[in-house]
DNA sequence: TCTGGGGTCCTAGGACCC
DNA sequence: TCTGGGGTCCTAGGACCC
């Protein structure tokens, strides 16, 4: 339910307990969709720059992916669904995303971080922790700044870094930094650093956390530092005795294990609600063909087929089905996922009566496809001619 | 003037087995 | 004739993150 540190692509559950003299510099690039975009336009510098659908632009429905400082200081936000963006902004520029692009120099920044580091974990396409070995507070200073100024005259990106001895700590110092600050954090001041900050600061508690934490008489990290850690448990579970001890100063944390992916997925939202089957069962398809796709570059194998429909009122219903194995190739993929959505439309939706939003077809339980280790294998292989 | 696309983790109930 | 406890798997839903 609480999740207090989960990575998006490419990172560990948790970061290292520290070794004497391990560092974390968490660098989080700001705005960073816009930031790659005003490299490339530098007569956008210090405009209101929004990365997303325009307005307009057919994409009936879509949301802000990034918007610049300046355009933020309108009330804009990442999130934010276009329409209103448009409204609060008016006189935004307007960018398509450039997903591609973005992928790129993200590789490009992550080389730049591997020269200071002891190891890089990356947390999304704009974030990283950067485990590096400093004899003292100062000496990772020193570090960061170098490393901000790398990033600012090689990439012409900016960049905010929070500096601690764990890694949640980090992240949250570099949230206080923005933008393009640094904030040091030493060990025996995390209790002090966090007191003050609101509950929504730490990493895993979102809006219904804040309010249930609210409703308790609880806004700062302070306050939850001040209660019974059984209290804290009771209403939060494991996540609950984890932050109160990171309240107190005592991040814990887990050590870094290497990373692989458990699901991949693929959605589309329709420009108008559907309630109409075959655009369903077609939409289905396609995203069962790339998908498929996406699995066979990654070469993975799947052990379960889901598919979800956000319906017209937004709320969500999913179908999982498990395949009894670890399976490859398109054929499960796209059986299962007709099945499964079909079966949500029936049922669910009553047969078009509750119109679909979106539909989302999932793989899970990934697995590596093995060539040489079938003995190990824990389910039906498929051989070749058996489709 | 409404809300994308891609992920992770936790919880909880029921089935099933020993 | 009635009732254990433990463990695992499956499925659905919820909260959160970038």
């Amino acid at each position: 339910m609480l999740d207090p540190s989960s990575p998006t692509s490419g990172g560990p559950l948790a970061p290292a307990p520290s070794a004497p003299g391990t560092w974390f510099l968490y660098v989080d690039l700001d705005a960073y969709y816009v930031s790659c975009e005003v490299r490339d336009r530098p007569e956008l510098a210090d405009a209101r720059v929004i990365v997303g659908p325009p307005p307009g632009s057919g994409r009936a429905r879509g949301v802000v992916l990034s918007a610049s400082y300046a355009a933020r200081s309108t009330g804009v936000h990442s999130a934010m669904p276009a329409a209103i963006a448009a409204r609060l902004c008016p006189d935004a520029t307007w960018i398509p995303p450039d997903f591609a692009k973005y992928e790129r120099v993200s590789g490009e920044v992550r080389a730049v971080l591997a020269r200071h580091a002891v190891r890089v974990v990356p947390y999304g396409i704009d974030e990283a922790a950067v485990v590096s070995d400093a004899p003292d507070a100062a000496g990772a200073r020193d570090r960061a700044i170098r490393l901000q100024e790398e990033i600012r005259r090689e990439l012409r990106l900016p960049a905010s870094i929070g500096v601690s001895t764990s890694r949640v700590v980090a992240k949250i110092a570099s949230d206080r930094a923005k933008p393009a600050g640094i904030v040091v954090v030493p060990p025996d001041e995390v209790a002090a650093f966090l007191a003050p900050l609101p509950v929504r600061a730490i990493p895993g508690i979102g809006p219904k956390t804040e309010h249930l934490l609210r409703s308790k008489g609880i806004e700062t990290v302070g306050q939850l530092a001040a209660l019974r850690p059984s209290e804290l448990g009771r209403t939060l579970g494991s996540f609950g005795r984890e932050l109160h001890q990171l309240a107190r100063g005592h991040p814990t944390e887990g050590p870094i294990e290497s990373w692989e992916p458990h699901s991949r997925s693929a959605d589309r939202t329709f420009d108008v609600d559907m309630e109409d089957w075959d655009p369903v069962a077609a939409a289905v398809a396609e995203l069962a063909t790339d998908l498929s796709g996406v699995l066979d570059r990654e070469k993975l194998r799947y052990g379960a087929v889901g598919v979800a429909f956000r319906w017209a009122d937004f709320s969500r219903t999913q179908r999982i089905h498990s395949l009894g194995g670890a399976q490859e190739g398109p054929s499960a993929l796209h059986q299962e996922a007709a099945r499964l959505a079909r079966e949500l439309w029936e049922v669910d939706g009553a047969h078009g009566r509750r119109p679909v939003r979106t539909v989302s077809v999932r793989a899970e339980r990934l697995a590596p496809r093995r060539q040489q280790q079938r003995r190990l294998d824990d389910g039906p292989e498929r051989r070749p001619g058996e489709d």
